[in-house]
DNA sequence: TGCTTGTTCGA
DNA sequence: CGAACAAGC
């Protein structure tokens, strides 16, 4: 064998790289590329915060590339297109890519796959890439896939894991195959001003960090607001900066604490919405099992949400952290969903799609999914469940930290009492020109949709 | 072996 | 309340 493409899409990392280690194995050259492909930005998924966090991506992968040899080929246009012209200048006789499972992905490999073939091009799909238990491989008697994560997690826990695989010390690039500039972070315009590095460099630090110093106490902390000891490895998992795979390795061996339990468990939801996704591609845009829901359509009370000036003061804090950091804890994300979708009863695409646009991590199968979930429509088994956003700011910020970190308006007010401003007297209520509640709550539901809101 | 019924359990 | 699995026919 001669020549091997790989193509990059969401896996931008030389650790764990089953296509890169296939590649070198049978070729003499290989040729890392990276198309950047406008549908992705038509389709509405190039928001600036991602774009960001790419671009440092591409820069650290080019940068790795570099140090064994090789470099990192990016082009504009379409994935195909560009596919079959690097294939054609390299005269390569292989493309690897790996597997995923979005609507985009799946098209993107159907005519890659038509197409190569045409030119005599073997095309390899690999799993085990982006997701730790390939989607499909687990499945109950009586369907294709699992809609319920409990026994879908006994399943996934019992199913082996591939031994992790190390980075290739040399990457030989032929010359001759040109490459366009490396985007750039600084070209972005509109990313949020404490948006984290990318790259996998900065991942790995991260992870090696978090198994230290974090994953021992993710069980007892993980939905502390202010407490922030989630992993934050996920920006580096949606760009595959990181390998799952790598990450329930060396989660596991961490010494299997409770704590590392239930992060490999976090894991397992990441794969388990995969396997949904696969199964039922439409569920990015449509329920999963509708309620003929019938959603309040409401301008002014999105906007409100949108911008943190609900007057609930957990939802407005978690909301502006999203805009300020393009990401959000993961108790903000259940309760802000809640509050959009149960509370004010808007749609659940509505919420999705605002997260999407500012989310460094958004990815279309979790944030779907888990925007259903929250929503009713989706795997949750109580789909009437309704998180209150004042108990929830109680249990899981029960001083106020997060909420005074995130709401300058309520800095000022000590204790558990911010999360209840309409009952601030004094000096307090004089020192503040925070909202007041858009809606009167009734069962954490809106109180004018009391009973409403149910499968009708 | 394949279908129906019963039991368990759930971000 | 319904999905998943085990048991029963």
């Amino acid at each position: 064998m001669n020549v091997s493409v790989i193509l990059f899409t969401a896996d931008l990392r030389l650790h764990d790289h089953p296509p890169l280690r296939a590649a070198l194995d049978g070729s003499r050259q290989v040729v890392p590329l990276f198309v950047r492909d406008p549908a992705v930005d038509r389709a509405g998924f190039a928001a600036p915060n991602r774009l960001a966090f790419l671009a440092d991506c591409l820069r650290d992968l080019d940068t790795g590339l570099r140090e064994r040899g090789g470099r990192l080929v990016v082009r504009s246009g379409d994935v195909v297109e560009q596919v079959l012209k690097v294939v054609a200048e390299a005269d390569a006789d292989e493309v690897h890519l790996a597997a995923d499972v979005s609507a985009h992905a799946r098209h993107r490999e159907t005519r890659l796959r038509r197409v190569l073939e045409e030119q005599g091009v073997r095309l390899h799909v690999h799993d085990t890439v982006t997701t730790a238990v390939p989607p499909g491989a687990l499945s109950p008697a009586a369907s294709d896939h699992f809609a319920v994560f409990t026994p879908y997690f006994r399943q996934w826990s019992r199913e082996p894991i591939r031994d992790t695989l190390a980075a290739p010390r040399a990457v030989p690039v032929p010359d001759g195959v040109g490459s366009e500039p490396l985007p750039s972070r600084t070209a972005v315009t509109g990313l949020s001003d404490g948006l984290a590095p990318g790259g996998e460099q900065a991942g790995r630090s991260r992870l090696t960090a978090w198994l230290r110093d974090g994953i021992t106490a993710y069980e007892d902390r993980h939905d502390d607001l202010a407490g922030d000891a989630t992993s934050r490895l996920s920006p580096h998992l949606h760009f595959g900066t990181l390998s799952p795979v790598e990450l329930v390795n060396r989660a596991r061996r961490a010494g299997g604490g409770a704590g590392a339990e239930a992060f490999v468990r976090q894991l397992a939801w990441r794969d388990f919405h995969r396997q949904v996704l696969a199964a039922r591609p439409e569920a990015a845009s449509v329920d999963y099992r509708t309620r003929n829901d019938r959603w309040r359509s409401v301008p002014d009370e999105v906007e409100a949400w949108r911008e943190g000036r609900t007057g609930y003061p957990v939802v407005d804090a978690a909301m502006r952290q999203l805009r300020h950091e393009g990401w959000m804890h993961n108790r903000g994300r259940l309760l802000t969903a809640s509050f959009l979708t149960k509370t004010l009863y808007v749609d659940w695409r509505v919420g999705a799609r605002h997260f999407l646009d500012l989310l460094v991590d958004g990815d279309v199968a979790n944030n779907q999914l888990n925007w259903q979930w929250m929503a009713g429509t989706g795997t949750d088994s109580r789909p009437n469940r309704v998180l209150n956003p004042v108990t929830q700011a109680k249990r899981y910020d029960p001083d106020g930290t997060y909420v005074r970190r995130w709401v300058p308006e309520l800095a000022h007010v000590e204790g558990p009492g911010v999360h209840e401003p309409w009952k601030l007297r004094g000096l307090d209520r004089a020192a503040t020109d925070y909202p007041e509640p858009i809606v009167e709550l009734s069962e954490g539901r809106a109180r004018f949709l009391r009973g409403r809101g149910m499968a009708v």
